[in-house]
RNA sequence: GCGUCCGUGGCAGAGUGGUCAAAUGCAGCUGACUGUAAAUCAGCCGGAGUUAUCCUACGGGGGUUCGAAUCCCUCCGGGCGCA
């Protein structure tokens, strides 16, 4: 189970200029990745579903849309419903009918979004711009959830205050009991804005957290190995309890030794089945960081750049030898108006298309598109409608897995990088 | 006809002598959004100007006052009551 076939690679001849043998494991690839739910052609862009749900989805759509695998989040179900409920429930597969492959975060993001982010404007897990090293710790932000110790985050529920304590120990049962494929260890996210120490700090801990979530990782799994010997497999799947991949994650910030001493050390955990690309970036470093890291990490194991989903950071992230992406940008922006168009993006809630009684895009094959105009869409949106927010992720989750796989499609074609050229010239 | 209450920016609706170009909401316009506390948030929203500031403004007209959306008179328009 977990295997990562390779189908295609580029590099050397078919790379642009100054793409060597040497870095060609941070090159674009095609493969396949496999799970209990089903084999994964990557690369891919995992659909996200925090809480258990693509906002404004159900899962017919977005698996009509294409998606092969959508991401939920440990942090949230853990509230609400709670983790055990999932569980009683039959796992996330169950819960939320949704056939194909699912992945959980660890909470780890939480960390930064609810800790050194929480309430402060402009601090982004990608920074536009060099702003300084403004903020050392994440425990000097006032506002924050979150307190950091070497033992776990600390938690104030968003909901009611109360304190929650989230160990790596933790945060393993909590992803064995939402039953998802592929689970990642709990690191600390942090922002581009902390310093050099801060980061080599959290990223030091991260690396003692990823290491503990390994042993309990591999405590339970092997819990479940002995009810497979006693039982057989049948029963395991009957119970619907199946073995899950683990992914460790890369941290290391902006600082390209910290994100090289980062992959060194995680890729040298065998038990990884493969590996998020985590924390802040800043917008012009994205393909030089992934690319270090893709350098550094084995070659044969699959890497996800965890919260990615830019047009331009898609094509960036894939040169740079990544296989999975997940991210909330195209749903998010789709409720806010702002729609994927080959060209660019749009504001669909501009007066402009009031009485545009064209698709959003001509030659777009999604549901949308083929059934909607452009005013349909702007009317329901600007009444805040349901169906507004519902045909407007559609619409942007198809343009953004799809994308996805026209440059998988590209790999095996071997023409990635004309057809890299080609459509960022339109859409940028 | 008499009495009475009311008339504020695109709309709704505060304000009842100076700190009012006028609260707030809606509508409108811009802009953000990258492992989702986001169907959210921020800015603008009489005219001119980058700012300072200036101009025109609270139904019309006329007064009182150093000063009026706020007080008085009158006209116009509307609600209600009595004929």
């Amino acid at each position: 189970m977990f295997e990562f076939e390779i189908l295609k690679k580029l590099g050397g001849g078919s790379a642009p200029q100054g793409r060597s043998e040497k870095n060609k494991k941070s090159s674009p690839r095609a493969g396949i990745f496999n799970t209990p739910h089903g084999k994964i052609p990557t690369p891919a862009f995992a659909t996200v579903g925090t809480k258990a749900n693509v906002k404004g989805l159900t899962p017919e759509m977005v698996n009509e849309l294409g998606s092969e695998i959508f991401l939920a989040n440990t942090y949230h179900l853990y509230f609400y419903p709670g983790d055990k409920i999932i569980k009683k429930a039959g796992g996330l597969h169950r819960f939320t009918n949704w056939k194909k492959p699912i992945m959980t975060d660890s909470g780890g993001f939480q960390v930064f979004s609810l800790g050194a982010a929480y309430g402060k404007e402009g601090v982004s897990k990608i920074a536009k711009e060099e702003s300084g090293f403004l903020q050392e710790k994440i425990n000097q932000n006032k506002k924050s959830k979150v307190k950091i110790s070497e033992e776990g985050a600390l938690f104030f529920s968003p909901k009611d205050g109360s304190k929650h304590f989230f160990t790596p120990e933790f945060s393993m049962e909590v992803q064995q009991n939402l039953g998802a494929d592929i689970i990642f260890a709990f690191d600390e996210c942090v922002g581009s804005q902390a310093s050099y120490n801060y980061q080599k700090e959290a990223m030091e801990r991260t690396h003692r957290w990823a290491l503990r979530c390994v042993e309990k990782h591999k405590e339970i799994e092997n819990k479940k190995g002995g009810i497979i010997k006693k039982m057989g497999e049948k029963i395991l799947k009957q119970k619907k309890d199946f073995p899950q991949a683990l992914f460790g994650v890369v941290q290391g910030g902006n600082f390209l030794d910290l994100r090289e001493e980062s992959a060194d050390f995680l890729g040298k955990q065998e038990y990884f089945s493969g590996f998020g690309i985590g924390g802040a970036f800043l917008k012009e470093d994205i393909e030089k960081i992934v690319s270090k890291v893709n350098e550094v990490l084995p070659e044969e194991k699959p890497r996800h750049l965890l919260g990615i989903g830019e047009v331009e950071d898609l094509f960036a992230g894939v040169e740079a030898g990544v296989d999975f992406f997940d991210c909330v940008a195209p749903s998010r922006m789709a409720r806010h108006g702002s729609l994927h168009t080959e060209n660019g993006k749009i504001n669909i809630k501009k007066s402009l298309y009031k009485e545009d009684f064209t698709p959003i895009e001509k030659n777009c094959e999604c549901y949308v598109c083929k059934n909607f105009t452009k005013a349909y869409v702007h009317h329901l949106i600007r009444e805040r409608e349901m169906l507004g927010s519902t045909l407007a992720t559609i619409h942007n989750l198809y343009f953004v897995v799809n994308l996805v796989k026209k440059i998988r499609q590209s790999i095996l074609e071997e023409n990635f990088f004309s057809f890299k050229k080609e459509f960022l010239k339109k859409y940028l």
